[in-house]
RNA sequence: GUGGGAGUAGCUCAGCUGGUUAGAGCACCAGAUUGUGGAUCUGGGGGUCGGGGGUUCGAGUCCCCUCUUCCACCCCA
């Protein structure tokens, strides 16, 4: 009986797994350069984990089972709430500000389509228990640091920036009360995402006052923060707000990412949870797609029965990353190796093959990567299987070896050859 | 969850309006080639034509169901 694999997830063989190893270690390198830490947490927590944040109604979405013992569980859709739960547990005596990172394995029950698959890896960077905008702007640093690392530049990506604290206020101020605020929200997430028609019949229905509709309009017409500062009926709060992101964009700016950053008010996040600055990054092709996004969440420690703390991160999915990788060929099949063998070692005569083995062996133990052929065969054979295998190097047990003791060390690239003896060459490897 | 396209060898695909034992390129294995790799030539293995049912003398080809995949929606922590 032949089983397919699972709708939605994806096989690793040794040439996407070198792509994906390729993927996470960038992110990893990225987090160690801004000076996160790594962390990482059960891959099921229980199923109520997933509820608090986003209703009942979340468990449709991701995979969720019964144990033995009658427990509900869900295997991990997002990695937050599971940061959460690990930093109360020893938030007071986490040194702050805490900044964590983690590459969790995730998984979600949507439908699979292009850069959305049910199984995923996706970069997440929070720093908790850190208030000033800087700890966003390390965020923001961080993410972009990566993607410029991979090779993108900013004609390729633009990192948008916008503020809850600064939109709920200026909202508020043309007339809107609290409870609309979530409504409103996921409205205007959408404005860019689908047709003016679509959205001006959706913010009718949310907000039937032509008034206060008129004012929504015009506040979100905002191109640069300047706009705003100049509004006249700006409140203290909407102005505290507004001077909060132009020290984002300086911080920004001193950082020298200034060029991949944008305002934009259209950042909002259909997220209830976000408290104050919001981002997302995309992709500057025809059709803008979102590789990362994050914000100020400060209820959420609290919402999970902790202390009131402050904190702020961003994540990003491995899916969307690769294919804007490849279209702008930073990423090709056949670029990454799936081993990077240091030597292979090929036998001129079978008799030979023990030696091969105990010299490969004696190879490995001075912590070199050497492998050599199961099949022996004639000397043309093997060294097209060391050429396969991308070897730097092969040694050849010959006739040389037969006569004089002496090993024949062929550089692949050069083709040029070079003889040492068999104590001489491993004490040469002890050395480096 | 809704709508549409597509599933033929490991991969990319061909297979005309239904008609003998289903093909190609690449990949893989072997030989030419028992002392020097990327090339060439020759040969070989490998397919219940995604699965099930139906129509027919006869189905890779037509019809229905189902699974998978891609695209557009819905959703998006």
């Amino acid at each position: 009986m032949k089983i397919p694999a699972v709708k939605g997830t994806r096989d690793f063989y040794p040439p996407q797994m070198a792509v994906r190893n390729f993927i996470v270690d960038g992110w990893k390198a990225a987090s160690l350069r801004s000076g996160f830490e790594e962390y990482d947490g059960p891959i099921f927590e229980h199923l109520k984990m997933y509820q608090v944040k986003s209703g009942d109604e979340i468990a449709e979405q991701l995979f969720s089972l019964t144990d033995r013992g009658g427990r509900n569980l869900a295997i991990r859709p997002e990695m937050t709430p599971t940061l959460a739960r690990m930093v109360n547990q020893q938030i007071h005596a986490l040194p702050r500000p805490i900044k964590w990172f983690s590459v969790p394995r995730l998984c979600r029950a949507e439908r699979p389509q292009k850069g959305r698959l049910r199984e995923f890896f996706q970069w997440n960077i929070d720093i908790i228990g850190a208030e000033d905008v800087l700890a966003d702007a390390e965020v923001i640093f961080c993410a972009v640091d990566y993607l410029k690392s991979a090779g993108l530049t900013a004609k390729d990506i633009v990192v948008k920036i916008s503020s809850r604290k600064m939109l709920a206020s200026l909202l508020e101020a043309v007339g809107l009360e609290d409870n609309q605020l979530a409504g409103v929200y996921a409205v205007l997430d959408k404005k860019a995402k689908i047709p003016d028609e679509a959205f001006e019949a959706m913010l009718q229905e949310t907000l039937p006052d032509a008034a206060i509709r008129g004012k929504v309009r015009k506040v979100m017409s905002a191109v640069r923060l300047d706009d705003l500062s100049q509004a006249a009926a700006l409140t203290e709060q909407a102005k505290a707000a507004v001077d909060e992101l132009k020290r984002l964009f300086d911080l920004l700016e001193k950082m020298g990412i200034s060029e991949y950053v944008q305002f934009d008010i259209g950042v909002v996040r259909g997220l209830a949870y976000y408290t104050g600055v919001v981002f997302e990054i995309y992709d500057r092709g025809r059709s803008p797609r979102a590789l990362c996004g994050g914000g100020r969440y400060d209820n959420l420690l609290s919402d999970f029965g902790g202390p009131k703390v402050t904190a702020t991160g961003m994540g990003m999915g491995d899916c969307v990353l690769e294919i804007l990788l490849r279209e702008k060929g930073l990423l090709r099949d056949g670029d990454l190796p799936t081993r990077k063998l240091d030597y292979y070692l090929v036998t001129a005569d079978s008799s030979l093959g023990q030696k091969a083995v105990e010299l490969a062996a004696a190879i490995r133990l001075r912590g070199r990567r050497c492998d050599f052929s199961y099949k022996g065969g004639n000397l043309g054979k093997q060294l097209k299987q060391a050429d396969q295998s991308g070897a730097a190097k092969v040694i050849i047990l010959g006739e040389e070896y037969s006569r004089d003791q002496m090993l024949v060390i062929k550089d692949m690239k050069s083709g040029q050859q070079a003889q040492a003896g068999w104590e001489a060459f491993l004490t040469s490897l002890s050395g480096a």
